[in-house]
Formats: structure tokens, C-alpha cells, sequence
DNA sequence: TGTACATCAGTGAACGCGCGTTCACTGATGTAC
DNA sequence: TGTACATCAGTGAACGCGCGTTCACTGATGTAC
């Protein structure tokens, strides 16, 4: 309470505050209504009400900012999956769904980070910090397919690194033919629905879920 | 033989003679390196070594030439798909198999057109033919799937739409995340080998494959 | 508590650039007679 | 076969624009004594 002008979010004369941030928040949205192409320094720093070369006491360049943007978004990306995960009240393949859930949960509303993340043409191993949070949120999912695999005998056990990237894909294929609209057509279902029934025939392939039951979230 | 020049390629002088297709062309070549965003018109028209301005003779403003390329991209595509799964040598599964190769081959060699059809922001409703097109490719992936359904007892068959949609997004996840790069981490197996690994689980799954049967192409 | 000074985080003018689009134009081509 | 004319498919100069980035600068803040 104390420490100032909340209301004024940081503004406070010469200095900004957290212009870093807020050059990160006013590109985010101005990535998510034109595209990660659409959106340009000058525009952002006129939202955070800055001059454009102000940007460069916080950022080597506009991919600089970018990336961050992108960084930022794997980030919370891992984060959300993790959430959905620590679930304790799941059990492993309900919380394989809720991961999926998350994932076009994520896309959905982080339209910004999702492309900044996955179509801003970012090379994601070139970066060791990017690749690591990348990795954190494939990891989760992992984990995940694991637990649901140790449900079963050991002998029938399937490869969990294949399955994980299996579903992962399934939920990338979701997520952007189906719950950002880049399909052509659209879907007789909800992208969670079509993620859901398609992790559920792939897990019984696997031998995860017994054949002729049903799913048994 | 005789109908002219043909190294010249079309160049003949003032008039070009077909330049409606070098620009699509040229704006292919500039998509490929540089992504939908990196092309410019001025470019296009240098490389094609005619005016900015020509352009406008055939294309009604830059949209409209990317709008050219994606439906050109969903033409060729679909007639990649139907080309691999027309093979009357092939049983269901094995052109079904050879239809998520086309689709994955479809992206690793027209990267532009492919960026231009699902990552460029395009609105495929918007416009009735480029719809159609792209229906047209996925109805090829409906009715392989179709035949495979029909391979079995009718009271076994699962609806063929909602597989066709999963097969869909197994291919399109594959295609963007392993076979162009976008994944963080390298996959321990080809592009190829994934798609029909998830294709054969999921179709297990489904029970169009026997459970405990190599995949039997 | 006051002062001098270093550092930090902005400004704003300027740069060169290449872009998409328009416009009046003109050279080339095709056609009617 | 030759000529007049309409149409087509280019030119090239010009436009206004907004961009990313640089630079020397200056106002604000923090700190040492």
C-alpha cells in the first residue's frame, strides 16, 4: 500500500518503471492481432506511450524482443501444464487429459506466445535458455505418459518417449488446425473433444485403456 | 518445336508471356526463404525483371498474389494425396500409409505454399474455391480412411469422419513439428516413421488393425 | 541533512531504406476490312 | 498483303508512409561522504 501510485502501473514521470515488461505486454498484443510479422517496434513503444529508441535499454533488437516474447511464453506454457498435472485428485489418465486441455487451453488464450513460439519462424535450438523451457513443457507431458504407462504390467508397458511424442503431436495438430481456425473445414466437434477422443483410440491402441471399456476418466 | 523460343522462357520482349505465373512463382521462391511476411512485391517483380507495377495487371494487390499461392498450394496438394492414394497396387492401410507420406513430403518440398495454406493468416472460408481445394485434399483422406474402415465387419467400423479428422491432425502435428523444424527437441525418429508409428497405435486403437499384429503393410 | 557525482533510463531528431500503390504513358499484339 | 485501330500488358516516375536503428543529449535516481 505504501509503496506508491499502483494505479498508475509503473508510469511515474522520466522513468517508466518496468518498460521492459510493458514493451513485452504491448507487443503481445499486438502480436496476437496481427501476427508476429504485423507487429513493429514503433507500434509498441507508441502503446506503452515511449519513444521507439527507448527499446534499446532493454532490448538488443526487435527479434531480441521477440524472442523474449517467445521465452516468456514457454514459460508459462510449462508452467500450465505443470498445474494441470500436479493434480493430486487425477488420477494419471485423467491427468493426461487435463495436460491436453491445458495445451489447447494455452493456445487459446496466449494466442501471441503460441505464434511467437511455434510460427514466428524462431530456430528454438539456437537458444539454450528457449530450448530448456521447451523442454520443461515437453517433459510434463512425459512424465505423464509415464504415469499412465505404470499403470499397466511392465511387459506391456509401450515406449514412453514415442508416446509422449505421439500425443504431443496430437495436441499440436489440435491446436493449431482446430482451435486457432487455420482448418478448412470446420470440426463436428470442440478441439478439446477431438483431442480427448483421439488421445483416447491412440492410448487404447497402446494397450493403456482396455479395449471395450470406455475411456473411465 | 515450332511455337518458339522456349529457353527464353516466356521472356519475349515487352510482353512477358505468362507473368501471371512467374510472379507466383517468384513469390514462392521468396516465401521459402524468408517466410509469408519476407516476401514483398518489389522483390517478386525484380526477380522476374519487370516492374513493381506489372503486378497489378494480374493481381488485384500483394493478398491476393499470397491468396494465388496458398490456392495453388491446395490444388497441387490435393492432387499430390490423390496421386498417392490412387496406387491400385496398394491395400487400404498401405495407401493410406502412402497418403501421410504425401502429405509430410507435400510440406518438406513446397514449404511456401505450405506456410502460405496454414501460416500465412489466410481465411480459408473466406473464400469459396480456396475451401473447396482444401476440402478436396481432405476428402482423399476421408475416403482412405473409408476403405480402411470397410476391411472390417460393418458393426466394427468406427465413423470414418472423426478418424479421417484424427488422422488429419496427426499428419498436420507431424508435418509442423518435426518434418519443418518448429520442435524443440529432435526426435528420435524421422518425420516418416512417426506419422505411421502414431497411425498404426491409433488405428489399433480403433480396431482396424489387429491388436496384436505387426502393422502388416 | 546536504552536496557532489556516477549511473541509469529515458528523449527526440535524424538517417537511409524499401515498401505498396497510383498514374498517365507507350510499346506490342491481334483483328477487321 | 497491307493498313487502321482497339486492346492488352507492360513502363517508370512519383507519392506518402512507417519502419528499425543511431546518436548525442538530458532528466531522474541512487550513493558516498
Amino acid at each position: 500500500m505504501a509503496s506508491g501510485d499502483d494505479t498508475k502501473r509503473g508510469r511515474r514521470g522520466y522513468h517508466h518503471g518496468d518498460l521492459k515488461r510493458a514493451l513485452r505486454d504491448a507487443a503481445r498484443k499486438l502480436i496476437a492481432e496481427k501476427g508476429p510479422s504485423g507487429f513493429t517496434i514503433a507500434e509498441a513503444a507508441r502503446a506503452v506511450g515511449v519513444s521507439p529508441s527507448a527499446m534499446y535499454r532493454h532490448f538488443a533488437d526487435r527479434d531480441a524482443l521477440l524472442a523474449d516474447v517467445a521465452l516468456e511464453g514457454f514459460r508459462e506454457f510449462a508452467e500450465r501444464l505443470e498445474a494441470a498435472w500436479a493434480d493430486p485428485r487425477l488420477t494419471p489418465l485423467q491427468g493426461l487429459d487435463a495436460l491436453g486441455r491445458a495445451y489447447l487451453a494455452f493456445a487459446a488464450a496466449e494466442p501471441a506466445a503460441f505464434m511467437a513460439m511455434f510460427e514466428a519462424g524462431l530456430r528454438i535450438s539456437g537458444s539454450p535458455t528457449l530450448r530448456q523451457e521447451a523442454d520443461r513443457a515437453f517433459d510434463v507431458l512425459h512424465r505423464a505418459v509415464a504415469a499412465v504407462a505404470a499403470t499397466v504390467p511392465p511387459e506391456k508397458r509401450p515406449p514412453t518417449l514415442m508416446a509422449a511424442l505421439h500425443i504431443w503431436t496430437l495436441s499440436h495438430g489440435v491446436a493449431t488446425l482446430f482451435a486457432r481456425g487455420a482448418a478448412s473445414r470446420t470440426a463436428p466437434m470442440s478441439p478439446e473433444d477431438m483431442l480427448e477422443s483421439a488421445v483416447g483410440v491412440y492410448l487404447r491402441g497402446l494397450g493403456l485403456i482396455p479395449r471395450d471399456e470406455p475411456a473411465n476418466l
